[in-house]
RNA sequence: GGGGAUGUAGCUCAGUUGGCUAGAGCGCUUGACUGGCAGUCAAGAGGUCGUCGGUUCGAGCCCGAUCUUCUCCA
């Protein structure tokens, strides 16, 4: 059976149970804070349990394609070592919420594995939840009874609350779960050591394979647990780890979905798999990151150097990291891997195949970066080795090591292997401090605290009406203290709103909250979480409870009305111009500019921009009225031709945002019609990744503001040149006239410190035998240097001392020949700063030449004479 | 979001506690040698030392702000 069908299966069985098939959210999350990822199946569905929305439907299945870097469950850096790990994976779930409940749950999932997949009952093994005394929460009795209706009694086990207890982050829902086990040993094996005995500790061949989660509690700020309303199910089930206890295999990745892979890296490398641990460990790691590395982009998210993409670069890197150390591939080898992994899942995976190009593009990029890095890195480590040899038993130090690593991005592993090659050691214990400490600066940094809601009104959730009122009356449901930073503020839930809250790129409303007595709250941004309204301010309304005006602050709103049309003017007109592979990969709308990222492979030419920009204005001064659709069914959006993008997750009703040609999918607010938007102006557009450009525009008053100045400062510099007929030629001749007359000044000086030499050459004297030149000038002190330099080099033996001034400075300069430097030890620095207090100064230099400057020029005689008295 | 590093000639970089008139290699221009190419030698052009402000007699170097790029952590 191939994971296809395996995965299709699953759908038919649960189709026959009554759910609802739907397709797996993008794997970038969005509206969530807590999350950069998504990480298990229940993700999407995290509003129904914690009662911020209810489910259109009661039972649901799917396939959700999930990343998991760190926590408890999996760390990156285990990931290839065993064979059963993933950074990306597919879990099959099926949900209840509020509907059936553990029975059904467990009867079902025993039907699927034993009479659909013909599991084995007796290689499968149930664990099922003690209890715990802290929480007060008593042993899961009722699975319990069920499996025992199923199972051999002997294949039940108990598990504490590490292993069965599960819960969504340090508050909310949560509840007990019970784990399906499957042994995958030879018979041989399972007579020699009984299966309950490996069951959670490791073993590479009995492993979890389903956990039905039963959430009935919710977990409050102080740790304390009450009961949920309604209970909700939530399984999951790994489909790499189900495909090879299904096609009977040793390891995920002998399953048909790796080993495509791994035989691709095989030919590269010329190495082939099973043969040596390292290999094989290289070859898997290669095999897994591909497929994390490669979905992520499809979304969205390209690597980059901090958030969600910078866990995307690291992926990427150890991938790499493994090529480059084990299987000694000295160039970028990833990106050869995609068209193998598009033939593989672009099946049922579709933004992979239509995402190929830009993929392939993106990755081929980073590898080519990485390895500068590990050129640079590699030079830094030659210099370290060459500090370090001899000292310290040959051990390079944890914080030289640490700053190779944290500053330079060198990696821990690569800094051991050619320490070791030199014969040099790590200290490890060293470096790890360095790493702990900075963990810990980070943590102080982001440390983010909450507390419990406050329930003030018992009522429906938020509702957003800011698409037509910009003011509205609105009551508290609830609100909460969270401290940042030692800041603190209050997030406020409110019965209606017609702030905009920050999503698909445009920024939360301004404005504020207004009592019956007229005093008003700022609210100072609006953001989602999940799909929850959540207003910001930082002091609460003095009266919670009464009825309060919501009134969002107008101008603002209407600036980014304007770039949010302009936006969608923009995406279409770039798709006109430059064609249909433009795909938006990023947005900003704010009221000050709008920050377009998109798809494209080349530098938008002059000509290009021209038309984009001249199409934009065609489209504005046709004043297109809004087309807006509400509640349209997605099926209906897209036969209109609405563009959806990768890596956004849609309802199955969405709102469409037409003017004109331009149709889109969009959540956000908009002029009424295209001629609001007023002037444009395009102030840049750069690369920001490879294949991806991006596009900055302002609009409307930010737009004329600037026309504005420009015009004015062109009037001025017309003014300035007394209005000629081509300005730029004029500013072109002042520039080659400036030039030239900078030459001349410059030949002149020379000419000119040319005649003084010669001056001082002719006052030249013998002062013991010693040829020296001892002069006031009023000249520039660099002009004193530059002949007394040229000087120094005319005459083997010579002093040279001057005294300037040059305005209201002053200045004095001592050279001596480096004969009389060496023979006599002179110091010219000494004698500058002995003489240096005569004109109220200081000064400085090396032994055969020094200056001083000051403010006194009545002292120069003076100073002069002393030094004299030197030779 | 927090830390570290980085920015000097067209490119790759050096510049030691602030003071040897801002350097090297490659590239470029010109000339010489050789029958041509390749090459060798010689001469030369090319720099607001990221930007702005400060300290100092003097800043590429020190201090503050800001931008770029890289990197680690969250």
């Amino acid at each position: 059976m191939t994971v296809s069908e395996i995965r299709q299966q699953f759908f038919d069985f649960f189709e026959r149970k009554g759910h609802a098939i739907v397709p797996s959210a993008p794997l970038v999350i969005k509206n969530d804070p807590t999350l950069l990822f998504t990480n298990a199946g229940m993700n999407q569905f995290k509003d129904y349990f914690l009662g911020n929305e209810s489910a259109p439907v009661k039972r649901i299945a799917n396939s959700q394609k999930c990343l998991r870097v760190s926590g408890k469950h999996n760390d990156l850096e285990e990931v290839g070592v065993d064979t059963y790990h993933h950074t990306l994976f597919e879990m099959l779930g099926n949900w209840s919420f509020g509907d059936y409940f553990k029975k059904e749950a467990i009867e079902w999932a025993w039907e699927l594995l034993t009479e659909v997949y013909k599991l084995n009952p007796q290689d499968l093994y149930v664990t099922v939840f003690e209890g715990d005394e802290t929480d007060k929460v008593p042993m899961d009795s009722e699975s319990n009874e069920l499996w025992a209706k199923l199972i051999d009694p002997s294949h039940i086990l108990l598990a504490s609350k590490k292993d069965n207890f599960w819960e969504m982050g340090d508050t909310g829902p949560c509840g007990p779960c019970t784990e399906i086990h499957v042994d995958l040993r030879s018979t041989e094996e399972k007579s020699n050591i009984p299966g309950a005995s490996l069951v959670n500790n490791d073993h590479p061949q009995v492993i979890e394979i389903w956990n039905l989660v039963f959430m009935q509690f919710n977990r409050k700020a102080n740790g304390s647990l009450e009961p949920l309303p309604a209970t909700h199910v939530d399984t999951g089930m790994g489909l790499e780890r189900l495909a090879m206890a299904l096609q009977g295999k040793q390891s995920n990745y002998d399953t048909d979905l790796f080993q495509a892979l791994i035989q691709h890296m095989e030919k590269l490398a010329g190495k082939g798999y099973g043969k040596s641990e390292p290999t094989d460990i290289a070859l898997r790691v290669i095999a897994d990151h591909i497929r994390a590395i490669a979905f992520s982009i499809a979304d969205g998210q390209l690597p980059a150097n901090n958030g969600a993409g910078y866990v995307i670069r690291r992926i990427l890197r150890r991938a790499v990291r493994y090529g480059y150390q084990t299987l000694e591939l000295k160039e970028p080898f990833l990106f050869t891997l995609i068209p193998v992994l598009v033939e593989q899942m672009g099946h049922p995976y579709k933004e992979l195949v239509s995402q190929e190009n830009l993929i392939t593009k993106v990755i081929r990029e980073e590898e080519l970066s990485f390895f500068r890095t590990l050129e640079q890195g590699i030079k830094r480590m030659d210099l370290l080795m060459e500090a370090t040899r001899g000292q310290h038993n040959n051990t390079l130090e944890g914080t030289a090591v640490f700053e190779l690593y944290d500053t330079y991005g060198f990696p821990l592993d690569l800094i051991q292997l050619i320490g070791r090659e030199h014969g040099f050691s790590v200290d490890e214990a060293g470096f790890n401090q360095e790493l702990t400490k900075q963990k810990e600066r980070s943590r102080a940094a982001t440390g983010i605290e909450t507390d419990d809601w406050q329930q003030v009104n018992e009522e429906n959730p938020t509702e957003f009406i800011g698409y037509d009122v910009i003011q509205c009356d609105t009551t508290i449901i609830r609100y909460r203290k969270v401290t940042q930073k030692q800041r603190e503020f209050y997030q406020l839930v409110l019965s209606q709103t017609p702030f905009y809250a920050e999503s698909g790129g445009q920024v939360g409303d301004t404005g504020w909250l207004i009592d019956s007595q007229g005093n008003k709250t700022r609210i100072f941004d609006v953001k989602k979480e999940n799909n929850l309204i959540v207003h910001l301010c930082e002091s609460l309304p003095a009266s919670l409870g009464e009825t309060l005006s919501a009134q969002i602050e107008l101008n603002r709103r209407i600036n980014i009305q304007k770039n949010h049309s302009a936006t969608h003017l923009l995406h279409h007109a770039l798709r006109t111009v430059l064609g249909t592979h433009v795909e938006q990969k990023g947005s900003l709308v704010s009221p000050d500019y709008l920050r377009f990222d998109f798809s494209h492979f080349a530098k938008v030419t002059e000509e290009e921009m021209e038309q984009v920009i001249s199409l934009m204005e065609q489209q504005i001064s046709a004043n297109i009225p809004l087309n807006e659709k509400r509640n349209t069914p997605i099926s209906e959006a897209q036969s209109m031709g609405a563009m959806a993008l990768f890596g956004e997750k849609y309802g199955d009703l969405v709102r469409v945002i037409q003017f004109g040609e331009s149709i889109e999918l969009c959540g956000g607010t908009h002029v009424k019609s295209t001629g609001e938007i007023g002037l444009i102006h395009i102030q840049s557009e750069a690369a920001v990744a490879a294949g991806i450009r991006r596009i900055e525009v302002i609009s409307g008053q930010a737009a004329e503001t600037y026309f504005k100045q420009e015009s004015a400062l062109m009037t001025e510099v017309r003014t300035m040149f007394k209005n000629p007929k081509d300005v730029l030629k004029s500013i072109q001749d002042l520039m080659d006239q400036n030039q030239g007359l900078g030459k001349e000044i410059e030949a002149l000086i020379k000419e000119r410190n040319k005649g003084i030499k010669r001056d001082l050459e002719s006052k030249l004297e013998e002062i013991n035998g010693i040829p020296c030149v001892c002069q006031e000038v009023s000249i520039d002190t660099n002009s004193v240097k530059d002949i007394l330099f040229q000087l120094k080099g005319q005459y083997p033996s010579f002093v040279g001392i001057i005294g300037n001034i040059d305005g209201d400075k002053c200045g004095l300069s001592v050279i001596i020949s480096d004969d009389l430097v060496a023979s006599k030890l002179w110091n010219a620095t000494q004698w500058i700063r002995e003489v240096a207090p005569m004109i109220q100064g200081g000064g400085g230099g090396q032994p055969f030449f020094a200056t001083a400057g000051g403010k006194n020029s009545n002292g120069i005689k003076s100073a002069l004479s002393a030094l004299k008295n030197k030779l």
